[in-house]
DNA sequence: AAGGATTTGTGCGTATGTATG
DNA sequence: ACATACATACGCACAAATCCT
């Protein structure tokens, strides 16, 4: 048994909805377009169901590469925070059919 | 309610462990080298706990690019078949610490 | 400890295919 | 037919972690 034991309880605060991609810092560019997302949709950007931008959209608004975009994108679909159709678009929550 | 209903109850064959990539059929090529490196584990050609070959023998063994052998993994990975660790490798199975 | 070799991680660019509207 | 949007593949470069000498 360990000599002392620490509750650590907290809410996560999620970064800055505004934020921009900071090239530099220790959090690569694809984790925090992920967190910027993910922030804004908490904040109500885009509701449940609509459409967010798409990827190409997303490129021009953060100077970043494609592949970074849909890194990024493919990250919150994992966590089913968004969800994709090809063709189509990314939209906001999970699948309609997540059996 | 359904005027038909169909059961189907059936395994997996799985691929053959000894196929090579087919650039043309309607499977993608990192679809292909996820369905033979899961045959190939099965066939026990790499024992749970140990390493697969790295990525870059994988790209000479199949001929494919670097980024697609690395969606081919992160596939398998995704599915707890396998578990990548950054400088050393991937392993057969499910990460040590699922919890 | 120091440095090199190996291996995975990230980012960018480009091209082409597939699905949707 | 055409435009838009996501999917896949290739290649290149450098960073980060690990391993070994």
């Amino acid at each position: 048994m360990p000599q002392r034991m620490r509750l650590f309880s907290f809410v996560t605060m999620g970064v800055d909805p505004n934020a921009e991609i900071d090239h530099e810092g220790p959090v690569t560019p694809y984790r925090q377009l992920a967190e910027i997302l993910r922030a804004r949709i908490a904040r109500g950007d885009w509701a449940e169901g609509r459409p967010i931008p798409s990827e190409t959209r997303l490129v021009q608004e953060y100077g970043l590469a494609r592949s970074t975009v849909r890194r990024a994108i493919a990250l919150l679909a994992e966590q089913g925070v968004v969800w994709t159709v090809q063709g189509r678009g990314t939209y906001v929550g999970p699948p309609p059919d997540e059996s």
